[in-house]
DNA sequence: GTTAAATGTGGACAAAGTCAACTAAAGGAG
DNA sequence: CTCCTTTAGTTGACTTTGTCCACATTTAAC
C-alpha cells in the first residue's frame, strides 16, 4: 500500500480525532459524560439490551459498565429487568427520565453539527454528507 | 439544515468514534499513551515548539500538559531548552530516544491503517481516501 | 454430572484529567 | 521607569475515568 496514502489516511485520522473531540468534551450542559450518553443511546436503540452488549459495542470493561448501569440506575435514568429465560442478564431500559434527557442530548448534538456546518453551502454539506456515506460502507463491509 | 442530514452525520461521527476508538486503545505495544505519541507527533513537526502550542493544538490542560513533559523529559524523549529571547518559554525538542520511539509508533500506526483496508480493492481505498480529503478540505476552510 | 463459558459484581488500584493558586517573565500605557 | 495586564509554565489537591483480578451465579457443552 501506498506511502502517500498511509499518510493522508492518518492526516485525516488526527483531523477528526480534533473534531469529535471537540464535540464530545463540549458535550453536555448536563451532568453527563460522552459514554453515558452513548450508553443511553444504545440503550434506547436496542429492542432487548444487556450489558454484555453495551461492553462489546462501546468496547468499555465489564466492571466499568457494570459501576456505570449502578449509577444510571441510580439516577433512575434506567431500569434493569431480570430476564426470565436467562437469569444471568439483566433487559436494559430507558425510563421516561432517561428518555428525557437523551432528547435533550439529542437537540444538543444536533446544534453541534450544525454549527459544525455554519458557513458551508448546500452542496458543500451534501459532499461531505457524501463522502462520509462512503467511508462508512466500504470500512463497514470490512469488520466494523 | 435537514434532519436526515444531521442524522447520516450522527451515525457517521459514532462510527468514527469506534474506529478512532479502536485504533488508539490498541496503540501500542511500548508503553505509551495516545497523548503522548501526539506531543511527540507534534513536537517532531514543528520547528520551534513550545509547550502552550501544544495545549492549543491539543486541547489538553496546561497543567496536564506540564505534567506530561515533565515525565518525558524524564524518561529522556525529549528536551526542554529554555529559549533565549523569551525566558519563560522553553522549546521542545525530541531526543535521539524520542526520535526512535516516534518512528516505533509510526511504523504500528501505518501497520494499523493497512489492516483497516485489508480486502478492500485498490479503486474502493482510493474512494475513501479522497473522500477524506473532501471532508477535511471543507471542515478545514470552516475554522478546524 | 462435571467442566467450561458467559454475565455481572465488587475491591483495590492506576491513569487521566481538572481546578485554583502561584511564580516569573514580557508587553504595554502612561 | 512604574504599574498593570497578559502569557507561560508549575504545583497541590482533587475528581473522574478506566483497569485488573477474584468472585458468584447461571447457562451451555460434553
Amino acid at each position: 500500500m501506498d506511502k502517500e496514502i498511509i499518510y493522508d489516511i492518518r492526516q485525516f485520522n488526527r483531523f477528526y480525532t480534533k473534531v469529535l473531540g471537540l464535540f464530545n468534551n463540549q458535550i453536555l450542559d448536563t451532568d453527563y459524560s460522552l459514554t453515558e450518553a452513548r450508553i443511553l443511546f444504545e440503550i434506547s436503540e436496542r429492542t432487548e439490551c444487556i450489558a454484555n452488549i453495551l461492553v462489546q459495542e462501546l468496547n468499555i470493561d465489564r466492571s466499568y459498565m457494570s459501576r456505570i448501569l449502578r449509577k444510571l440506575e441510580k439516577e433512575e435514568l434506567i431500569e434493569k429487568k431480570s430476564s426470565t429465560i436467562d437469569s444471568r442478564k439483566s433487559l436494559l431500559f430507558l425510563t421516561k427520565k432517561g428518555e428525557e434527557l437523551l432528547g435533550q442530548i439529542n437537540i444538543q448534538s444536533d446544534d453541534q453539527i450544525i454549527q459544525l456546518f455554519n458557513g458551508l453551502t448546500d452542496s458543500e454539506i451534501n459532499d461531505i454528507r457524501n463522502s462520509m456515506m462512503v467511508i462508512r460502507e466500504k470500512l463497514h463491509k470490512n469488520r466494523f
